[in-house]
DNA sequence: TGTCATAACTTAATCGTTTTCGTAGTTTTA
DNA sequence: TAAAACTACGAAAACGATTAAGTTATGACA
């Protein structure tokens, strides 16, 4: 509640000299500085935010626009992990983060790049949302310095899961474990999708595999309920795959309750794979092998990006920049 | 970037009025209004929060605090449900969250009260986190809004979800199913541990249970491994429980990986339940029993006393509020 | 015709900081 | 010893918005 000038007032001195003190400015005597600061901590001083924001156009802070199918990211594994490690790069660098509006409903709400502005974010990253949707653009080709992660546009940094890598390195270790009928149920349609089916194919090329189309099948990212239909239809063909790939770790558990349910075991009587390396796949027996995404360095190095195109947007490459995941070795795919 | 004097100018009205027009005020003519209206959407206005936060000392952002043991609640599924929540229903009242810098490593970072002053939050939210810390009792004391989720101070609102009506519920249901002798493998030390293995007590005395000393067992939340082991130890006794109660669902993986290893099978074997009602817990066999907390509810409320205490404080009662879950009958519990 | 409301603005202060440009007073330099 | 340089501070404007208080112009009313 204390300001500047109640300070200035007890030391009297001008506010210009206790604002200066304060940032340690280098035309402020010594002796007044550690008086200012004395007197400043007496009077519980905090500098307030929004004054200096108005002033100095910089608030250090970040939006953060994390949606999915459910209207929140939160509540999701994978992107939840990148979240947190972005925040806490962000904070390192004093940046604090708040989530722009995503409620679509409310009469009268602004759009993304308004409420960017009205809270003078100094940049923004976007995950998880639907990078179609005219708002998003609109918020990307806008002069705010953004950081879009898993998805890539032009001129614009990006960082993404090197889902082409895991796809491949997973697909060479389950051939190395000796399959060769391998089916992949895949997510819904996205970039990463994409990523992910060609680069299924052309390894499955490279390796000499024959993929037979009724192996390749689609369902939704963390969904169950498909999974453990497409399983069993999987399993009722004439010649079914010895392994089956999950859209993501919590999808392979429909699958996993599809095959429990035969009675079958795994990995003696099928093998699985899943992708992500979520916790609770982590936790439970059979451990599943996957790829796990690299949710430690994606939020990191996004959040380093931002920064730095925020500080330096001079020197700070607009680039695309992919990290790559690591096969987690579980006990869910045989070596046969 | 346009700002009010910028159309005021291309109007040819002052400042004042632009702002009145704006926020549609009475004493500005219709016509008059709607020029201005029109200009400022063609000049792409945005108001400044900063600016006006700075004038009218309310920022609509609200501060969260949700550490866990990692540092960040955000990977935590029960509070970033919760959290969730919360942000969608503050939304809806035009508030944006922000998370309360927690990083302690710092050099001269601010404690969680300077940061609040700081950011000038009109009020903030505190879960998950050490209650005990004194910066976080110098927040709560402070004059700033508070309110705290499953955790409660005095002459402060607090939203709990119901541990002992939870507990009770589920023993008593557990009970019905013909159990007697139940072990309760519990979390770490806090009030919610408490308020839970007291009602455990209670509820086994009121329905005639007797509890043997060694039934009762600590572990930590959301920790695999020494529910593991506990449960082989319990497993082991001459005279082994027929249920084991888990600190959370999570934390049950670890006894389900010990019981399978042995070979044994749930429920038929052994009974377990959970508590919590993750979404992993739903959509793995066998379907966990367990307690469902509210967290839709907790996270809704919670926002709902917030933003009551900071608009209007004279008539917003001072209240603990508690939210009851709902065991959810799962397939793990055999009816004996 | 003079008085009074009312409608529709404007003026000017203010919120708390930052920052540029001074300006004294002191010390160094030639 | 006079000029130059440096030190330590202050005055004032500015950032963008809000708002209390004042000012016109217009019309109503007696």
């Amino acid at each position: 509640m204390a300001s500047l000038k109640d300070i200035s007032k007890i030391c009297g001195v001008s506010v210009a000299t206790v604002s200066k003190a304060l940032n340690n400015h280098t035309d402020i005597g010594e002796e007044t500085k550690e008086y200012i600061r004395k007197v400043a901590k007496e009077l519980g001083y905090s500098p307030n935010s929004s004054a200096r924001a108005l002033k100095t156009r910089r608030t250090y802070g970040i939006g953060v626009l994390f949606v999915d199918e459910a209207m929140s990211g939160l509540t999701h594994d994978y992107f939840s992990a990148v979240l947190d490690s972005f925040k806490r790069t962000v904070e390192k660098f004093g940046y604090d983060i708040t989530f722009i509006n995503c409620c679509k409903e409310r009469e009268n709400r602004m759009s993304y790049l308004e409420h960017s502005r009205y809270r003078g974010f100094d940049g923004v990253v976007l995950a998880c949302i639907d990078f179609h949707d005219p708002e998003v653009i609109e918020l990307v080709q806008s002069d705010i310095p953004v950081v879009t992660i898993d998805h890539l546009f032009n001129d614009r940094i990006g960082v993404v899961s090197d889902n082409v890598g895991g796809i491949r390195e997973l697909l060479e270790y389950i051939h190395d474990c000796g399959h060769s009928r391998i089916a992949y149920i895949h997510g819904a349609p996205s970039a990463v999708t994409t990523n992910r089916l060609s680069s299924f194919y052309r390894t499955a090329e490279q390796l000499g595999m024959e993929i037979p189309d009724e192996y390749i099948r689609e369902a939704a990212y963390r969904d169950t309920h498909t999974t453990y239909q497409v399983t069993n239809e999987l399993l009722d063909l004439p010649d079914p795959p010895t392994c089956i790939l999950y859209p993501d770790d919590f999808a392979a558990f429909g699958g996993i309750n599809a095959i429990r349910e035969r009675g079958l075991r795994i990995p003696s009587d099928i093998s699985i794979a899943g992708y992500d390396g979520i916790r609770a796949a982590r936790h439970l027996e059979p451990k599943l092998t996957t790829v796990r995404q690299d949710t430690e360095q994606i939020g990191c190095v996004a959040a380093r990006q931002l920064v730095s195109l925020i500080e330096r947007p001079k020197s700070t490459l607009i680039e695309h920049i992919t990290i790559s995941g690591r096969v987690i070795e579980g006990r869910s795919v045989a070596k046969i």
